[in-house]
DNA sequence: TGCCAGGATGATG
DNA sequence: CATCATCATGGC
């Protein structure tokens, strides 16, 4: 791939294995919006971007030069090589029925907190609802930016609020975990900034002591929010295909990129029925 | 209308 | 240790 750094624009030529719809809109993130002319824009780390993928280009708006190697460019996984990792999962025939349906997903690297707190929030829930709890959330007590988006609320922010004050983002009977996932947060009792150098066990125990919080937020927060590739969050989906295909587990070309591997298998095993 | 949603919890067998 | 109702709300 080949960057290059204009005005106003960024752009990346000749970037291989990247879907930006799909990566955006694959159930990891609940933020971004899509415009009539699929320009996408969302607010990640506190920063606002847009960003459109046309004629195999990559075009960042508004991004200074210090946020894209900051932020964006390990956002969206862009320095991790896809092709050889897509290749290798393809030595097994369901992996690659997966990878060639939908390919260019990429595992994003979102904050932990925000991950966290999302995946608290989607537990027994529909992915439009999802959106919805969290964008009230931010309206409500993000900071609101330039642009007139919203950052994501700080756990600290959170941690000052009663489950009547949280009534207003309508996220039933999750608002009493999600403050108890803030005040464990923001007191320093659960610290989010060391899950990504932890031994994987010890980080999914750390998150655990959460309310709230089981396996399968635990792995997508590691996943999502902490850069952990090893991580493999189970939903339904995922355990169907693994109770058809994979009842001895994943095939060796997985590796240590279990979560990777599962996010290709619950997108494409989701889009199936 | 009824069913389901990228689950976790506490109570029961 | 496995199962099960319950949780609150909206989309279909």
């Amino acid at each position: 791939m080949e960057t290059i750094f204009y005005q106003n624009l960024i752009k990346i030529k000749n970037l291989i294995c990247f879907d930006l719809a799909l990566t955006l809109d694959c159930g990891q993130a609940f933020r971004w919006k899509e415009d009539e002319n699929g320009c996408w824009s969302g607010v990640a780390f506190g920063k606002f971007i847009r960003i459109l993928q046309k004629d195999d280009e990559l075009c960042f708006f508004g991004a200074t030069r210090e946020d894209f190697y900051g932020i964006w460019l390990p956002y969206f996984d862009l320095e991790r090589d896809y092709e050889r990792l897509c290749e290798g999962f393809c030595e097994d025939i369901s992996m690659k029925e997966a990878v060639t349906s939908y390919p260019g997903i990429r595992i994003l690297h979102q904050e932990p907190w925000e991950a966290l707190c999302s995946f608290i929030i989607s537990q027994n829930n529909n992915i439009p609802r999802i959106k919805g709890i969290i964008e009230r959330l931010c309206q409500s007590f993000g900071e609101k930016l330039p642009c007139g988006e919203y950052t994501f609320p700080t756990a600290q922010r959170l941690s000052e609020l009663s489950v009547e004050e949280l009534a207003t983002i309508r996220a039933g009977f999750r608002a009493k975990y999600i403050l108890d996932a803030a005040k464990k947060t923001a007191c320093g009792e659960v610290k989010l900034d060391l899950l990504s150098s932890m031994p994987i066990e010890q980080a999914r125990q750390e998150l655990l002591k959460i309310k709230g919080v089981g396996n399968k937020v635990a792995e997508c927060t590691l996943l999502y929010g902490c850069g952990r590739m090893e991580a493999f969050p189970e939903d339904v989906w995922v355990k169907r295909v693994m109770a058809e295909l994979y009842p001895q587990g994943l095939p060796a070309c997985v590796g240590e990129n279990r979560g990777i591997a599962q996010q290709y298998l619950f997108h494409w095993r989701r889009n199936k029925n």
